[in-house]
DNA sequence: GTCATCATGTAAGCCGTTACATGATTGC
DNA sequence: GCAATCATGTAACGGCTTACATGATGAC
């Protein structure tokens, strides 16, 4: 599930451990308390299996070169950081910095886990893939937006033919969640909608 | 946690470990999908710290006196599955089930993990936790509701400060995310204005 | 010169999972 | 007799956390 998030970050420019940390917790929710502990390991994990490649420093050429321009994703905060990070010192190399970047067996990883690698039927593992849905391919998503509901209905129904003899506050527990997946459901539900919107008028033009 | 759910049941009637899981998957969602893996390291675990004790089969006479009466707690389908254990073979032990009893120090952990023993911001904690608020002392009860709504009023201010640039689909599950939040809070108002109310009424009348 | 922040890492441990192994009881 | 369910357990492992150790840089 890290190495998910990890590797969405990178895929859109190269960070090191710290400023992964920081953009994890600044806008995916979701995993906001991710700690260092985790991020580090999971980086040399994902270097040693060729995921991903390490620059210390911004000395080498192509790692500054890659990191300079950025695509356009449309990211301010990613250019800030880049900023930030450039802030001091702008040629000389800050000590242990360990700038990452992913590379092509990375980005298929990448694909593959976002696609739906692991079983995954937890709510965290959803919404890191929607969130990093722009990669995936409409008819993709749209699969990932249709398991996820089947999920949930299934859920829905076990929960209310299971609608038992509780104490007020078991009760109440229990029906707060299962309105919030009601609330999910719909969700997904317009999420469904627009996706199939897209699917369609992607499939009326023959191509391109 | 499990610790937590396994004194709960317990405190209500004893079981056997089997039967703990189904009660787990039967009437607490959250914690749907315990595993034996899981349940009965737990069990071997609170018996050794003297929380519970175990009695292998029916024969011992406290052991089946004190699960017969079964205090009406309001649970139909613990009655239930006191039948269904005993269906077959009213007096005989079967083999290697061992029926779980909680002690006295038992409860008393019991009511120091449902007070706040470990830090567990986490929301799977907190449901537990109110799913036994029965248990609670109605001022234990109304802290742990303010406590859990505070903890969310400061996660929804920093989510609203840190809203970003995002694509459509991390926007979306950022936004879906901070609505259930809100959506959280105003439950946790409407059990807090109740819980008020009874300490209120409680506090009016000197004692008992 | 010292403090906060940036930055990377290791070690120990918790809490849970899956998979495996075993066997009793009951229904058909 | 055989399969399904009930019932208990072990082993290996996974992923993440906390706490610890280290050190550079910049602000004041």
């Amino acid at each position: 599930m890290l190495d998910l998030a990890i590797l969405g970050l990178l895929s859109e420019r190269d960070l090191h451990g710290y400023e992964i940390r920081r953009q994890l917790r600044e806008h995916l929710g979701m995993l906001a308390n991710v700690s260092f502990g985790s991020i580090y390991p999971a980086l040399t994990r994902l270097e040693k299996a060729g995921a991903v490649v390490a620059a210390v420093g911004e000395a080498a050429g192509p790692v500054g070169a890659a990191s300079a321009p950025a695509p356009p994703t449309g990211s301010l905060s990613g250019e800030l950081a880049v900023l930030r990070a450039r802030r001091h010192s702008p040629a000389r190399a800050r000590r242990g910095r360990k700038v990452y970047r992913i590379t092509d067996s990375g980005r298929q990883l990448f694909a593959e886990l976002l696609a739906g690698g692991g079983p995954a039927d937890d709510a965290r593992s959803f919404s890191l893939r929607l969130a990093f849905a722009r990669h995936l391919a409409p008819q993709a998503r749209l699969a990932l937006l249709e398991r996820r509901r089947a999920l949930l209905v299934q859920r829905l129904a076990e929960a209310d033919e299971a609608r038992a003899d509780l104490d007020v506050y078991a009760r109440s527990v229990v029906q707060h969640t299962a309105d919030g997946v009601a609330r999910d459901i719909s969700w997904l539900d317009t999420l469904i909608a627009s996706e199939r919107a897209v699917v369609v008028a992607a499939g009326s033009e023959p191509r391109t």
